[in-house]
Order: C-alpha cells, then sequence, then structure tokens
DNA sequence: CGTACTTTTGAATCGCATCAAATCTGGTGG
DNA sequence: CCACCAGATTTGATGCGATTCAAAAGTACG
C-alpha cells in the first residue's frame, strides 16, 4: 500500500468541500492486498478510482460471502456510523483508492448543509443505479439482460463498450460466451449494431 | 386513491423530525392504479408500507421497462432533487403508501444537520441492501443464492420465513418451485432444517 | 515475432423455467 | 361441524438457455 499526494477524480472534487481535499490521500493496492480487515476500526472512507475492490466475509462453512464488489465509486458507505467493519476488503486487482478521514468528513456533513445535500444526491444516484442493475439481475435471458442495460444506461438506444464485451459480460452477470452469442444472434436478426465502439439498438422499424 | 390521516410506520417515525409527522398523509392505492406518472413534477416522496409498487417506463420497442420493485420502504429518493418524474408509479397490488411533502422535507435536511445524518444512515442502510441483494442475483444457482440469503440477511444462520417461500423465490429472483426443490434437497441432504417458520442451516458439525 | 488478452465458435452438460397436477392449508359461510 | 374455496406447497416431466471446457482466430504491444 502507498500513499501519496491527493489527485482527485473530478466527480469527487465537485462533491468534496475545499475543506476536505486536502486531506484526502491517494492510496496504491497491489492485486490480492488488503484495504482493511474485519473487526479494525473505521477511520477513513474509500473511494475506488480504478481497479476493484471486494467486500467479503467468511460465510459459516468458511467459503467467503462477496457483499460489494466496487470497480469506480464509493466502497462501504455505511463505516460513515458503523463502530468497526464487518468484512475485509480486498483488491481483486491493482487498484487505485482515494481516502477521506470519517472524522472531518462527518463534521463537514453537519457543518455545511449543502454538502450534505449534495452527498444525499450522490448516494441517491447510487442507489437509483443498484435498483436498476437489481431488476436487470433478475430477468432470466442474456438478451433481457443486455436490451434492460442499454434502454437503461445508454443513451438514445447507445450503450460504449469501451472496456470490451467481457467486462460488460461481468456486469451482467453472465459468461462472456453467453454474451458474444447473444450479441452476435441479436446483430443476425437486424436488433442491433456495432457502430463504432458502442453497441446500437435497432429503432421501431418505421 | 384515499388519502387519510397519517398513520406512520415506527421506522419512518424514528427517521423523521416532529416537523414532518404531522404533514404525512396516509395514501391507499388500488391494485392496478398509478400514483403518479411520468412527466409530473415530483411534489412528494413516498414511502411504501405494505403491498407493492413498480416504477416503469416504456422501452424503446414499447414493452414495459421496471425501474425498481418497492414492497416495503422509500420509492424514487431521487425525486428529492428531480424536476420531473422519468417513469410511471403503480401499485402492482393494494398497497399503502405514505407520502412526505418534498418541500418541506428539503427545508429539514438543510436546517436539521442531525436530521440530515439520520438520513443519510437510512441511505447508507439501503445501499447496503441493494448492494448484497446484486452479489446475490449474480450468483447462477438457486443454492448459492438461497446460501448468500441466509448468511447475510439472517441471523446466526436462521432467516425467517415469514411471508413464505413463494415470496422469498421472488426475492431470490427464482421460480418458487426451483426454491422448493432446493429447500428439499437440502433438507435431505441435511444441510438445512426448517424449524418453526424459520430456515436454519446446519451448523459446521464439530 | 512472441506474448498476452480479447473475441469467436463448437460441443456437451446441467440447472432452471415452464406447464401440469396433486396435496395441504387456513379461512368463510352454510 | 362440514363443505368449500383460494392460496401455498409439493412433485413430475419436458425443453431451453446458460455454463463449462476447448480450441481457434484476431489484436495490441514490446
Amino acid at each position: 500500500m502507498k500513499r501519496t499526494a491527493p489527485i482527485l477524480p473530478s466527480a469527487l472534487a465537485e462533491l468534496l468541500p475545499a475543506t476536505l481535499h486536502v486531506l484526502c490521500a491517494t492510496i496504491t493496492l497491489g492485486k490480492g492486498s488488503y484495504l482493511f480487515k474485519a473487526g479494525r476500526k473505521p477511520a477513513c472512507m474509500y473511494f475506488v478510482v480504478s481497479g476493484e475492490l471486494t467486500l467479503e466475509r467468511p460465510g459459516a462453512q468458511g467459503e467467503s460471502i462477496i457483499l460489494q464488489r466496487t470497480r469506480q465509486g464509493f466502497a462501504a458507505e455505511a463505516s460513515l456510523q458503523s463502530a468497526s467493519y464487518h468484512c475485509d476488503a480486498k483488491a481483486v486487482a491493482d487498484t487505485v483508492i482515494v481516502s477521506i478521514p470519517i472524522r472531518e468528513l462527518r463534521t463537514m456533513l453537519e457543518q455545511d448543509p449543502a454538502f450534505a445535500l449534495r452527498w444525499i444526491s450522490m448516494l441517491n444516484r447510487e442507489l437509483k443505479r443498484l435498483r436498476l442493475q437489481c431488476e436487470r439481475l433478475s430477468l432470466n435471458t442474456v438478451q433481457d439482460r443486455l436490451c434492460h442495460l442499454i434502454e437503461t444506461e445508454g443513451r438514445g438506444g447507445r450503450y460504449p463498450m469501451g472496456s470490451g464485451l467481457k467486462s460488460i459480460a461481468r456486469e451482467l452477470g453472465v459468461s462472456h460466451e453467453a454474451l458474444y452469442r447473444c450479441v452476435a444472434s441479436l446483430e443476425k436478426g437486424g436488433k442491433l449494431h456495432r457502430v463504432g465502439g458502442d453497441l446500437v439498438q435497432a429503432g421501431v422499424s418505421g
């Protein structure tokens, strides 16, 4: 784990009041290393900038149960008011994280109502996104999930596959083979096209 | 739609400051009726007490896309700061809802820091719950999902099936038949027992 | 040019959805 | 008390779609 001067992603810079900017730190985690372990007292809030962080905890049979998987955004927001971690945070890949001290974060949330409202907005957006993902994952064919993704996360029937179909497959909770086949079949049926780096849904004919 | 004097569930009563209590109203929606439609300007925040409310919007092919399904808790928190609804809210069953005026809610969030922090806590709990559900739904066998449910939402390997296995099946995103079979098979293998109204996971032997 | 990764297609298998039907349950009214 | 009904529970049979294992082809990069 390596700490350096804070280089905040714009999403964070706009969210946090200036007072907190200087208190942030950037942390670089190698694949397989831990950010924190269960039982420890939370001192910081963590924002994943790149890579992948999982929160997990051992189940009754000793197997590991995944509670959250973050590739971009806050991990374990609930640490804001919990006295100790109930899970381990582990980097699944090389990961870059920004840390924000919790004590000062809480103080600012209490003292700066505008900031508190921005924070609430951020949580609301996150809730909305997760609700969409839950609905998507409760669809039972790859095609339904893909269409739901394009309809809800895309812009005008267009969804960017910046990081490749393989990573979209993970997001949809299906094997990459299944997704490749689904896309191929939709393309053959003329219902979907690949334009540039985007998946483009064919509009209603006419 | 019928409005009556506010009878707040305790979760709401403890969350909201007294000032807001008297501004709440209880709404009863018949199955199939709408709470609001897309385009309308949000005036209230809604808390589902019982029944089931869905947020949906038409997709490109005219089919309806479900954005959220709420059986208990807030629906469309994001209406707190959005200028208009982007979806319809429809009661899938006879549903009881408590409404809270948004203008006054925002005012109180700005003026009462303690309330704002309580609100943030509530959002954090909701996020945690949804993240768990996403992870659960991305497991691909009924058994894995059921075990994840018991491990994460149960207490000490014990999960109440108050509303019946059928409703648990919906929550797990599987058919009730599949869940019945899964439970039966786990019971036969001695890995799960039904005690009283609970599902009890057999502990590690020894 | 070799290495690593994504993309793509194939074949076999498995688990779940679905349709069907039987049993069990609690509750209601005669 | 019994007849009856609606809903939950349970078991069976069938087909489809996804997972999985395998392998080939394309692509970026040093």
